[in-house]
DNA sequence: GTCTATACGATGATAGAC
DNA sequence: GTCTATCATCGTATAGAC
């Protein structure tokens, strides 16, 4: 009975963060998002107050599926090193980026904490994660113990966003990869042993 | 003679220039660029061809800008990696984030092959020139000989590029200043004798 | 819940006077 | 070179029928 009405809602929200992450928010009209969905101008504006409120109904839905994914790479089995590596070199197209960070370039959600805090919710959790795997390799003797955790963590991050840039100025996945390889050796001379 | 046309259309780029940085392509309106520049609607289209036409314009001025700005910080006196430092530490707005590297950001940009050109060229001069001071510095016994140079170099770059994303997300530039003394710190480690 | 009609400002550009 | 109309189209939303 809630089908129908929950089918064009949640076909809005997944439309519009496919959207989101191609054109971010400047980019993004009320007409292409209902292309995309295949839904109905009259739906849109049932469901949702407007652009706005959709968008964040969208940012919402990719900032969890970004969560989910951090968390079951970064919190699962394996070495310190194992998992980051793991992180860094997962499976992803590094020309369309990332789906949330891809966001705050846009300068209507820079400017909206509101629309912000989705990104800056799923960056603050994936800080959390690097760092508590980061300690965790140190404590193991995987890694030195004056590497220090909270910057590390953020280079790793940064690496990773950056990444993308580079990737996307060449159209070219090479230096995105270039990018976590170098990463990832910096890291491996980072342990007690080496030099 | 010259002088008054000079004017309109140096006026022009460099407020083209800034609204790009801010906004992006998608985000800028001719009537936004009149505003800015202080310049009315027919020195516009007198001296561009359009939008186009005069954001290549502006893009060609913010890439020779980055490029004079990058060729002083890595190529000058110092150590290798005091000019590393130099370049990840230089003064800078990181909220503002890339005037270069943010073009990537916007869907127009990137699928365009001639207004990506100005962030392709630019990305590759930083990359030559961290290539070039990493090997000056593996020669001069400051890095491991085992460390890959072209890797590093995108690592670093994306260190700063990924940087602003996470700064921008948290509006603070504390993530940024994590994510650069991480990556020294880790350069720092791969030195011949650390460990 | 969804549809179509309607509205109105913004966008991106052209035309012709000065 | 610059100015002021003028224009077609798009972006964003509301109204009211079904």
């Amino acid at each position: 009975m809630a089908r129908q009405q929950d089918d064009a809602r949640e076909r809005l929200i997944e439309g519009t963060s496919e959207l989101l992450w191609e054109r971010g928010y400047v980019g993004v009209s009320p007409a292409a998002i209902l292309r995309r969905s295949g839904v109905g101008q009259g739906s849109m504006y049932h469901h949702f107050q407007g652009k706005g409120d959709l968008v964040l109904a969208a940012e919402r839905h990719s900032a969890a599926l970004m969560q989910e994914e951090l968390r079951s790479v970064l919190t699962g089995e394996g070495t310190a090193f194992d998992r980051i590596a793991a992180y860094l070199l997962r499976e992803r197209d590094a020309l369309r980026g990332c789906r949330v960070g891809r966001l705050v370039a846009d300068p209507e959600v820079v400017v909206n904490d509101q629309l912000r805090e989705p990104v800056r919710e799923t960056f603050a959790l994936l800080h959390k994660f690097l760092v508590d795997v980061i300690e965790e390799g140190r404590a193991a003797g995987e890694f030195a113990p004056e590497l220090d955790a909270e910057e590390t963590a953020d280079t790793l991050a940064a690496v990773v966003q950056g990444g993308y840039a580079l990737a996307r100025a060449e159209q070219s996945v090479v230096p995105y990869e270039r990018a976590v390889r170098g990463a990832l050796a910096l890291l491996k001379a980072a342990a007690p042993s080496a030099g």
